[in-house]
DNA sequence: TGTACATCAGTGAACGCGCGTTCACTGATGTAC
DNA sequence: TGTACATCAGTGAACGCGCGTTCACTGATGTAC
């Protein structure tokens, strides 16, 4: 067996990391294959030993948030979850609409950074992102159980965390900027606490 | 002079107000100047009796939105705002979650049909994004006015009008993606009395 | 009024470039002896 | 321990297609006489 197991494994996840930043940053029609391997270390050619298309990387990126973010709901979850759901649900809408996010465009959730892309994508993105919407609901309603209107109201948090941060990024006016998001943040906060 | 004076003028109407409808629906990257061009009812190289290049066009376009959208604010506004802020407020909401948006391309907001391609876009059109979401705000302030955090609360609902289409777009499950319109909906009104 | 003409909006074939994808090849590595 | 071998991750040239753009041409229309 030439190389070691992982090799080609650790490889592939390198990819899928280089792909999810250029993806976040710059949106997935304007980053090419090239790019991603060039900024991974490699070469156009090898792709196709990890993907059978730029889809499936498409897929993999996004699927791969969920798991390799900062924000990753998994991991904010693994540390605090069992301990304090209403803690872990708190902290994550304060990460989620933080300046520090907002101005670091590798940390960008792709629920916001790319919905453009995913609407008329595949179906594997698309479950990849369904997943996703999931996750964040589930550590809402964690919080929030076992409140009658639980469900409803951690999808409310979710739209309102989405929305606030597709709003700050579309707009240039920095002070409406602030503001949105300040008000999406106060107003997931008190559907939280209720 | 051969053709009439607004000759000119009308193609180039046409082109542009098809070109909004196709962007709108399927994104800037993904349209081409052929199925614009088809779309009136002319031939790809007539394009550029009108404009320089795609990138003009697109700045012609998005300038468009503010004035063509079905959506616009303004145009609702002048029919009921000042007998009833709040009832124009509730009908706004309702218009804007609606089954019948979701499913018909051509009435879908700006604001949450091309997120991606406006971030990465120039200051005009972010611009034009600011001046839309300015007026869904002052529609919702006005309904709440003189509460305290009136200000507040309407960019709240604004956060979770596109943050609920945005992501009942995103997702590809029927169930999801109606709850959480519902959701966002069923919220949104509430912030509407309270 | 009718006709010849000049203009220019619109046509459609062709070009060129970028990018996703393919493919024959290379060379690094683990295994066998 | 050293060497020959087999595997397969990675290489990079080449292909093909799509799309923005160009260009020589056409034909519809207003104007002049």
């Amino acid at each position: 067996m030439p190389y070691s197991a992982e090799h080609k494994s650790q490889t592939r996840a390198r990819i899928v990391e280089c792909a999810r930043r250029l993806f976040n940053r710059f949106g997935f029609e304007q980053v090419t294959i090239d790019q991603i391997m060039a900024d991974a270390g490699l070469t156009r050619g090898g792709f196709y030993n990890h993907f059978a298309s730029k889809d499936e990387l498409y897929a993999a990126a996004v699927a791969s948030f969920a798991s390799c973010n900062p924000f990753v709901v998994r991991q904010l979850a693994r540390k605090r979850a069992i301990e304090n759901p209403a803690a872990l649900a708190r902290r994550l809408v304060d990460l989620y609409l933080s300046d520090e996010v907002l101005e670091n465009s590798d940390l960008q959730c792709p629920l916001y950074a790319l919905p453009g892309d995913v609407a008329r994508a595949g179906l594997l993105p698309q479950s990849a992102y369904t997943e996703l919407i999931r996750g964040m609901a589930h550590v809402y309603r964690a919080a929030l159980n076992p409140a009658r209107d639980a469900e409803r109201r951690a999808q409310a948090i979710v739209s309102l965390c989405v929305g606030g941060m597709v709003l700050a990024r579309t707009t240039n006016d920095a002070a409406l900027r602030k503001s949105l998001r300040a008000a999406a943040h106060q107003q997931a906060l008190a559907l939280l606490e209720a």
